[in-house]
DNA sequence: ATCAACATGTAGATGTTCTATATATAGAGC
DNA sequence: GCTCTATATATAGAACATCTACATGTTGAT
């Protein structure tokens, strides 16, 4: 999954900001179970996307529970367009490579 | 194109023998330029892959230059199709969690 | 002679992700 | 009261692929 997680995080988060347990929640059941990440690898993510300036946090109690939530900011949505874009490329070469050779027929 | 490239090597090599730099051109070409690997990438992952049993090399020399041409070996088969395989089931889940929410209608 | 293309290779830096660990609360079951 | 699971956040260090930069040598064209 290496390098895709970012956009994924950003577009979890595209239409309602949500918490990062949350967010992990969200990743594991939209992908059925495939994408299960752990603890260690959400958490640096999204501090790494909020210093890069495409989250923006704020923290609440919920349940006596302390909760950071994200939000997409306007530089994130730059970012999660780009993502798609480079996705399409990327897949486009990826499974244009993959696929086995015509035969020099 | 992280963690792609091991897959992509081994389905150049699927149907005919290549020495380095001819599966660098093949990559570039194919790729309709989009994929241009500096050398320091190609030549230590033929290394990883013929340390993990995936390829074979032999040497020879053509035209006063030395080639070392790269083979697939049976693992190196078995390894591409897992390669394959894997790329379906990656691209479905990215392709699924990029993908703009519908709205909680 | 010089330069581009051919051909292989290593060393070190970069950056994402994983593993393991740490902390703390709420609620269920016993 | 105790324990376990789920909720919730976080850091340190290891692993690993890839990139940048460097190093070397040949062939053929200008």
């Amino acid at each position: 999954m290496r390098g895709h997680i970012d956009g994924m995080v950003l577009a979890t988060v595209e239409h309602e900001p949500l918490h990062g347990y949350a967010i992990l929640e969200s990743l594991t059941r939209r992908s059925g179970g495939a994408l299960d990440l752990p603890t260690g690898t959400i958490y640096p993510a999204l501090r790494r996307l909020e210093k890069s300036g495409f989250l923006a946090s704020e923290w609440s109690t919920v349940g006596g529970r302390k909760r950071r939530t994200y939000r997409l900011t306007e530089a994130g949505r730059r970012a999660l367009a780009d993502e798609r874009t480079s996705w399409r490329d990327l897949s486009g070469v990826v499974e244009a490579l993959l696929r086995p050779q015509p035969g020099p027929a």
